[in-house]
DNA sequence: AGTTACGTTTACGTTAACGTAAGGCAGAAG
DNA sequence: CTTCTGCCTTACGTTAACGTAAACGTAACT
C-alpha cells in the first residue's frame, strides 16, 4: 500500500494551486514520480510540502526551506555533509528562537494596545452618558 | 530637547537605507516634518520604524504593519474607530499566536532532525575505527 | 468520432519591497 | 565663486513566488 496521490489531490488537500506545485517542483523542492507525463507524488512528497509551508506561514523564502528538506532527506551520508547539516539546522534554531522573542514583544505591546484602546472607549461611552 | 534626527541618522540607527526610509513615507508607514525641503524625524518616528521592522521580521507586509501603526497612532477617537482598532488587534494577535505554535512544531522538528544527523554522525565514526 | 476532464509544457504578466541611477537644490568649506 | 556633501525627486530595474493564458496530449465517456 504505497499511497500515490495526483497533483489535483495534493492541491486541494494543502489548499494550493497545481501551478504552486509544478513551480515547487521546478525549484527543486518536490521530486514526484512519473506515470507516462504525470506526476504522482508520495507519502513523503506530502511530508516535505508541508514543510515548505509551514516555512512559508514562518516569512522563510523557499531557497531556505529548500535547506531544510535536503536536511530532511536521508541522501548526505558521509561525515561532511553531516555537520554541515548539523550547522544549518543550528542557525535556523537560532533564527527561529530570535522569531519567537520577537513574537512575544509584539504580543505584549497588542495587549497594550488593546487595554488602551479599551480605556479609551469605556471614557468616551462614559463622557456621552 | 524634542530630539531631532536626518534621514541618515536614522538609517545607521536601524540599519536600513535611506531609500527604504523614503518608501516606508511614501507608503504612509512614516511622517517625519520638513526643515526647507529635507526631512526631520522624531522619536516617535523612531517607535513608528521599530514597529514596521519587527512587523517585517515576521512576515507581516508594510500594509499589515500600516494598519498596526495606524492603530498606536492616537488620532482615532469616536467609538466606530476604537472597536475596528480593537477587532484588527484581535486579528493579529490571533495570526500571531498561530505562528508562535508553528515555529515550536518547526523547533521540535529541527532538534528532532539534529538528533537523527547526530546519531548518523556518531555510527558513522564508529564505523571507521 | 466528438467532447469533456485532467494533465502537460512554455512563456509572458504581476505584486511587494526596495535597488539603482540620473539630475537638481542648498548650505558649508576652501 | 566654485566645489563638496548631503538631501531631494523622478523613474526605471530587480527578485521572489506564483498567476494566467495558450496550445497541446490522452484517457474515458457518449
Amino acid at each position: 500500500m504505497v499511497e500515490r496521490y495526483t497533483i489535483r489531490d495534493l492541491a486541494e488537500d494543502f489548499a494550493v494551486t497545481t501551478r504552486a506545485l509544478r513551480f515547487y517542483e521546478e525549484r527543486g523542492l518536490l521530486r514526484p514520480q512519473r506515470k507516462g507525463q504525470s506526476r504522482v507524488y508520495s507519502a513523503a512528497d506530502r511530508v516535505r510540502l508541508t514543510l515548505v509551508l509551514r516555512g512559508k506561514r514562518l516569512g522563510f523564502t523557499l531557497d531556505e526551506s529548500a535547506e531544510l528538506i535536503a536536511m530532511y532527506d536521508p541522501s548526505g551520508n558521509n561525515e561532511g555533509q553531516l555537520r554541515a547539516l548539523i550547522n544549518k539546522i543550528q542557525e535556523k534554531h537560532q533564527r527561529i528562537v530570535a522569531q519567537k522573542s520577537e513574537i512575544e514583544l509584539m504580543l505584549s505591546d497588542l495587549k497594550e494596545w488593546e487595554q488602551r484602546s479599551r480605556k479609551a472607549l469605556r471614557e468616551l461611552s462614559r463622557g456621552n452618558k
